[in-house]
RNA sequence: GGUGAGGUUCCCGAGUGGCCAAAGGGAUCAGACUGUAAAUCUGACGCGCAAGCUUCGGUGGUUCGAAUCCACCCCUCACCA
């Protein structure tokens, strides 16, 4: 790392996609420890790979001994953001968002340290200063300072306002206020001179730069980060079998490393840029070897080991490996009963035949057991596969006219040392059957 | 409150009495090719191994037969007040 500064940094990687005065920004990081935040409002039980991005960024002002703050909306998650969102949401009961709070607390706690002296990390709840606001004063203190033509000009609503067929509740739009409170009363109590957030967070931070100016006379600064893209305009960070959370019981180490492992060559120089702290020298070396070298690049590899080991450690990412080695190397006959063992342990999605079917695991087809381990929706795609010889079972083939053979094919006689089924369904999904 | 437009299978979107489990596209899954890529080609794609069963906002009705017609209700949007 040489003579960078952050903000060089952050903008080599591509991690600016706005920011207030770059020079003022510039010179006021400079002058020393700077206090931000970046919110993240609880709309499930786990943040998801959607907020990595802002939760990585606050840990690389920390490195740079700036003091982050993450705030968790315990507030503004029973409002909804509207911003570029296509449609008004539901709305979550109290104490849902409640309970979504403390996760969330946890979760954004392991990205930043807590123990490093004056620019320690703090998590906030947006909450705790607006729950007792009462209505009138809110309007006449708080609400005054925002023009509504303003607000409607504003381009993360436009598509609601402008678009025939939707609309958004005053509820809703009102959201936009409570975040520009949260930035000015941060600034007010905690110092706190800069918030950062996703592109679509733009609107809401200038609001609270506004605010901060107006009620605290302090100039604040905001940064936002790019949304995630990827190459072939599907979505960034959904699967066939759905988001990819955070949280380990939500989606394993093991699932995790693989949908790095999985990123499109076309997105992955890019990706190591937002997701690593590998230096950008490093990665554009990675680059150009993989460019000379023919076959199957190296920088996925990079990618999914640096990202496991930041989100579920050295631990984590070693489970991760020893699976995807396991079951990818081709060799699962080398597989000892330990390694069998620690395959269920390290995330393998796994079912105990016997104790699911028992008896009656003679009629129960090959799609019925095989949707039920999760390696399917619906019996139809095992059925193709099962016509495909796509179904792979300890290493053996087998076709449609099994279907209705799971007793003979989990017999004992069959199994690894006499109880496991290492099962494939097409080239990456496996799970591992019991008995 | 008034007027108008709508609510179709994961999404978009056709379908206005039988030929509709419902066109087309997207997404997704599987196969070939590969690098556990991309692109391309092939097949699947409501549920069910199958016989068969259940869908087109909801409830009732008309009809031999309804996603399609009628009534009421719920919801969304736009404009007007």
């Amino acid at each position: 790392m040489s003579e960078m500064t952050l903000l060089q940094d952050l903008q080599a990687r591509g991690l600016v996609a706005q920011m207030t005065s770059e020079e003022e920004l510039e010179k006021h990081l400079a002058e020393g420890s700077v206090s931000l935040y970046c919110g993240f409002d609880p709309t499930a039980d786990s943040l998801h790979i959607g907020s990595l991005v802002p939760l990585l960024t606050l840990k690389r002002f920390q490195e740079y001994g700036h003091k982050p703050f993450a705030l968790v909306g315990g507030a503004t998650g029973l409002i909804g953001d509207p911003s570029f969102k296509a449609q008004e949401r539901k709305l979550n009961d109290d104490a849902t968002v409640a309970g979504w709070v403390e996760k969330l607390k946890k979760q954004v706690s392991q990205f930043v340290n807590f123990d490093s002296g004056e620019n320690s990390a703090e998590v906030v709840n947006n909450l705790d200063w607006t729950q007792n606001v009462d209505v009138l004063a809110f309007l006449r203190d708080v609400g005054k300072h925002f023009s509504v033509n303003q607000m409607i000009a504003k381009e993360s609503v436009k598509q609601r306002i402008d678009r025939e067929g939707e609309g958004i509740s005053f509820t809703e739009f009102t959201y936009m206020i409570l975040q520009s409170y949260d930035f000015q009363q941060l600034n007010a109590e905690h110092g706190v001179t800069l918030q950062i957030g996703g592109s679509d967070q733009w609107g809401n931070i200038t609001g609270g730069i506004e605010l901060s100016r107006r009620k605290n006379g302090n100039q604040v600064f905001g940064l936002t980060l790019p949304l995630i893209t990827k190459s072939d305009g599907t979505k960034f960070g959904k699967t066939e079998s759905g988001t990819i959370w955070l949280d380990s019981s939500k989606t394993s180490p093991y699932a995790f490393y693989q949908f790095w492992l999985s990123t499109a060559d076309a997105d992955v120089y890019r990706f190591l840029r937002y997701f690593t702290f590998l230096p950008v020298a490093e990665i554009d070396r990675i680059d150009e070897e993989d460019a000379q070298r023919q076959g199957r690049p190296e920088a996925q590899g990079v990618l999914a080991r640096e990202v496991t080991r930041l989100v579920h450690g050295e631990e984590g990412l070693a489970a991760a490996e020893r699976i995807t080695q396991a079951l990818f190397s081709g060799d699962t006959a080398a597989l000892s009963e330990d390694d069998y063992r620690q395959l269920a342990q390290d995330g393998l999605p796994s079912t105990d035949v016997k104790a699911a079917y028992g008896d009656t695991l003679a009629e129960t087809p090959l799609t019925t057991l095989l949707v039920d381990a999760g390696m399917a929706n619906s019996g139809k795609q095992i059925k193709d596969a099962l016509q495909r010889n796509a179904v792979v079972i300890n290493g053996q083939a087998y076709g449609a006219e099994d279907n209705m053979k799971a007793a003979e094919i989990f017999a004992e006689a069959n199994a690894r040392f006499g109880s496991y089924f290492l099962v494939k369904v097409g080239k990456k999904k496996h799970c591992l059957l019991t008995i």
